[in-house]
DNA sequence: TTGTAGGCGTTATCAA
DNA sequence: TTGATAACGCCTACAA
């Protein structure tokens, strides 16, 4: 069913190669090819179909040799293994693709060792701009590749270098969820994460704790194990949720990917939601939306916002303005029947 | 609190950089760093030092170019948006940048067009070798890069070339759920996908199809709509599902992307699991844990899948043996509170 | 409009 | 053990 492999030769087809059979020089074929520069309408196609007979791939490491621009982005991720970055991969992956860059994607595992040798991994392949999806374990290192003439993009929004782009968008979404939890008469929140915070994990809380002081509202946090098993972590939970004064009427999950355990906990621990307690959590999901009572949460279009950041990089690798584009939409929060009135 | 740029020179520093400094010829610096050939140990040591200081990092273009060996493998994924493929690129992704390989990502987008594009810029990239997540959209253009003489690895098991290494280990599985409905008492089996199958979904229905068969069950193929949403699909189900004569009692979900929405339209038509109907679904997540109730799964360790599939990439890539490496577990049926005795 | 030739940073061959 | 040097495939002044 195949058909015949074509001549036999294996080699790959070479520029020298399309220049003879179109008898040209591999100036013209070059000029055809690329697209720059005067080329004669007859010898261009010429040449074209010459270039597409033989299947002709302009080799990107000779290319890259001598233009010193590789057209492979790279982009570093904390850890794969969050789901959180998978829309965002996906949000440079197309608008990269679509306009001629590869990806060279690089999974940090959380560990600073993982990400060093990937940073030197990008820079021996020359990446011609480096895509952080969060913070990087060691900004210095970041820092060293920028002045090496790296272009980044951090999420930090150039116009105001001082704060980041994804905190900013994801701000006012925790206001307005603690603006909701107040208006529902609650008083007292619990915050709850694992022992560690991550760098999102920490402005969440930083800006909940802000504004829930604005509000009058107590905030606690609440550190989890999950690795301990439901029955532990419901009755961790159940000590703030059931204490006689006080209780925490209203649990904010830290990140999405800990949802889940928290569910079960609270399943285990027999406290219902939302009457026993309400129940918020960061990141949407459409297992979020199926689960009864359905999850509300605080979520942000982290597509969009990988797209507009790929978008700009380009543009200044093009030494283009940053273009039209606006800025993503922030986060905001989505009330689900998993919120309720505070008892009492 | 950085450092001073070092020496102003925004240079990269290249191999001739470090000969100079450290008195010898490009050859011999080329021989330390690259580890390859004869040196005085004293050389090696200054070189080293000089080369260190500089932080000297090879070009991968040039050494490509020369070598005509890339150190990169792309990673074909049908469907970014697909979450069942993020393990499976996290397992190459962990094992290529533990063997030193860097790794392409390309996303199919789920279109002919996107992937014919980023196949041919994976050619242009040279790299060494393709990981297939899935199948491709076009198998013609993949045996043609194999011509070309790339290494492609795409879960067909290259000891038995007929029979695809996911499908051979997730038989077991489908298996091994139709065994356990069976036992139960179940006698007609819903497979509820969307209604164009993807290459996963007709394995499965064919996989159960066929078990069922054997063991005198009736299977049925029930298509849905979630963009229709809720109520609608609710009602599509709900019409096997409590009809008059011989109706469904277990419902397989085609794939884990679609059981939410299944999730949630059995909620809205009503449909009780597991007493109104027991519930099934391949892929699983914390998610289906937390489920109340806990929803049954076939799964499969993709992560090990993809781990074992780019390890022996790699020693092919190196004209190694296979190595010792065992096949990845098969899939297995894991048995949660959504299925239980069919009701009569 | 086309061709010639130099060079991008490495590796590898061959002499010294 | 080292150094000079020819490729690798392509782009791009510059010359014709």
């Amino acid at each position: 069913m195949a058909r015949l492999a074509a001549r036999g030769h294996n080699q790959r087809v070479g520029i020298q190669r399309v220049a003879d059979e179109a008898s040209v020089s591999i100036a013209t074929v070059s000029r055809v090819v690329s697209g720059r520069g005067p080329v004669n309408e007859a010898t261009r196609l010429r040449v074209q179909r010459v270039a597409d007979r033989l299947r002709y791939r302009p080799n990107a490491s000779a290319q890259s040799l001598r233009t010193s621009k590789t057209m492979i982005m790279g982009v570093l991720i904390p850890d794969l293994a969050n789901p959180v970055f998978v829309p965002f991969l996906r949000g440079v992956q197309q608008v990269a693709q679509a306009e001629g860059y590869s990806v060279l994607v690089v999974d940090a595992q959380r560990s600073d060792e993982v990400e060093r040798r990937a940073l030197d991994r990008l820079t021996e392949q020359q990446v011609d701009a480096l895509v952080l999806a969060g913070s990087a374990r060691d900004p210095g290192h970041i820092d060293e590749l920028r002045r090496a003439g790296m272009a980044v993009i951090d999420g930090r929004d150039r116009a105001t270098p001082s704060r980041s782009l994804v905190p900013a968008l994801e701000r006012p979404g925790s206001i307005a969820m603690c603006d909701a939890l107040a208006a529902l008469g609650h008083r007292n929140i619990g915050f709850v994460s694992r022992s560690t915070l991550a760098d999102a994990g920490r402005r969440r809380w930083e800006a909940i704790r802000q504004r829930c002081r604005q509000l009058d509202l107590v905030t606690e946090r609440i550190t989890v194990n999950p690795e301990a098993g439901a029955d532990s972590v419901g009755a961790g939970l159940d000590a703030f949720v059931r204490r006689g004064v006080d209780p925490v009427t209203a649990l904010v999950c830290s990140t999405h990917g800990l949802a889940p355990a928290l569910l079960g906990a609270m399943g285990a621990a027999g406290i219902r939601i939302p009457d026993g307690c309400s129940f918020v959590t960061y990141g949407d999901s459409d297992w979020a939306l199926a689960y009864r009572p359905a999850i509300s949460v605080v979520t942000m279009d982290l597509f969009g916002v990988a797209s507009t950041m790929t978008h700009r990089l380009i543009a200044e690798l093009r030494g283009e303005p940053p273009g039209p584009g606006r800025d993503p939409a922030p986060a905001r929060f989505i009330r689900r029947d998993s919120v309720s009135d505070a008892p009492g």
